[in-house]
DNA sequence: AATGAATGAGTTTTCATTCAT
DNA sequence: AATGAATGAAAACTCATTCAT
């Protein structure tokens, strides 16, 4: 096959990182072989091997989209958009995202390249709230909110994301509200 | 074959647990390799066969024992020991600690068996709390908040866990409901 | 398909073994990558092959080449060309040359057909030595004394030729037989 | 196995290394793989790497024993020992540590490490001659009729070893006897 | 009880070669 | 004529596990 066009060339690649992704949800990264995207995309190896450097090459660029993804859907509205981000953690429909991120805290124990991007992750919401003018202690814990939401969906699938809500709210009433509200 | 007394037993199990946990804790469950544990541990690999089935056996007994250290930090009081808890993320001391709670939380999501008992750490709380007469979402939020504390620690050593613990404080005011302390 | 003149061909058979040769003699045939020469020469890995059947047919290919010209430079009067020979083995011009003689050298070995071409580099001299009277010892020993500078000039760059090629017409005098000559 | 004695340890790798040099001086350095290597020696693939730390350092091995048997068998006497080398080129029962000669010097080109070796088989003679008062240049010219012996010996299974002896006495004895002996 | 030599299937990665365009 | 995307077999190397001593 001759130069194809761009198109071609990114939905070839879209093919080998869907694939990834979906194996490294469902396995982790390590007891994901490249075997097993080869499999799953139904490319070839060395195929995987044009596209990307290696399996360290492939994890980095799914925690990238994966990241990305995350900071698109908190939107502009940080104290809105952040309840829709919550809401969206126990969406069955994105359970392999979440799966895929506690592959991503785990790796980022050992990469360096990956905790940059894991912490940049924590990082750009600080940045945001900073800006809406939140003190930065309040961003962390709402963000550790989301993490812990996180594993607790993947560990019950019954969790009720709708009382979970409600207490977040509540607790971020006073905040979120004029100050002067008593209780 | 000199027969050996149980202390001695459980010294050589504890030996190659902890070489274990060091390992692990460092490079993930499944970057250590038997030999990583051998050489930490100073003992043969025939060896490291007779106390444990195999590499899956180990991760067990790691993840069953960081499991227990965790339920018994929770003590009697859970209210009272909760932001104590979360103080004790943030030291130092602790953080192979945490380092290898993320790697639990990594393989819960494809181990049953390690699933179950990751859950029993969020359950066990959570049943403490019902008995104290928290909500149970509550409580869930207040899991999360020490398992974000957990990864954002992890990440960033400089965190300030005054202000964290601060914000939970001040947050947790309006339910525990002591609503006349001033400060 | 456009049709093409017998130059053009021939010009881009001579880009590629060019290509070729330089990372041969840089890395030897095996540890040179179809790829290296794609990338060397500038023409794609389809066109390669329609220039040579493979890899085994490029080096046979260099080889040939590499003969030719080693015969060539032997010229019509092997006596006296002999000390040019090698004088130009150490000029630095010439090491690329060198680099793959020895290539040629180890290929020999397991290449019949390499090792028929390598052996007529050998073969063609003595028959010249023959006609000329010399003995067929002595042309393997003058044969030996060049390929050995080969090897010591890779190996040594501060060599001094002059003294080489002092020590081997002090030797050659007496075989020379001229006798009368009193330098 | 429990820990065995020096000896089975040395027997085992002498086991690997010589099926390593039969496979090298068959086919190349390059064009052996490991699994070849493997299957001539009989031990698996994992015990060849308890003993080498790869392909190189096999490699490296064989090249510096290969070295030390040539030194050896110098000797102390250099212009006796050297007729004895030339003679030992001949023989077919060498013709194996021949081959792997010449995959040395092709390897030298490449290997930086393994330059360094080939030229202390250059170097060590010519430390020999200069004790013995002999012109460095005479040196490499020796050595230089022994390594063109080795390749044309490779070549022509018939050479006639006594006349390229005869030949090389003959030029030498100017040097080797008392510089007044005419002819 | 303890050792560590030995295994071999499995891993990641490379590479000569083909062929649709 | 020329491209370069695609293949898949083979390469080097690792690793959990076994077992003779």
């Amino acid at each position: 096959m001759p130069k194809v066009d761009d198109a071609h060339l990114a939905a070839r690649r879209r093919q080998i990182l869907d694939a990834a992704a979906a194996c490294f949800a469902r396995e982790g990264f390590h007891r994901t072989s490249v075997q097993d995207i080869v499999r799953e995309s139904g490319v070839s190896a060395g195929l995987v091997y044009r596209y990307f450097s290696g399996k360290e090459d492939m994890i980095a660029a799914i925690v990238a989209e994966w990241q990305e993804r995350r900071l698109a859907r908190l939107g502009d509205d940080p104290i809105a958009g952040y309840l829709d981000v919550l809401r969206s953690v126990a969406d069955p429909a994105n359970r392999a995202e979440q799966r895929l991120g506690v592959q991503v805290w785990a790796e980022s124990i050992r990469s360096e390249r990956i905790r940059a991007q894991a912490r940049e992750g924590v990082d750009a919401p600080r940045r945001l709230a900073e800006e809406a003018g939140l003190p930065d202690a309040l961003a962390r814990v709402l963000i550790a909110v989301w993490q812990g939401l996180v594993l607790q969906t993947l560990w019950d699938e019954d969790l009720d994301i709708e009382s979970y809500l409600q207490v977040v709210e509540h607790l971020l009433r006073p905040v979120t509200q004029t100050p002067a509200t008593d209780d």
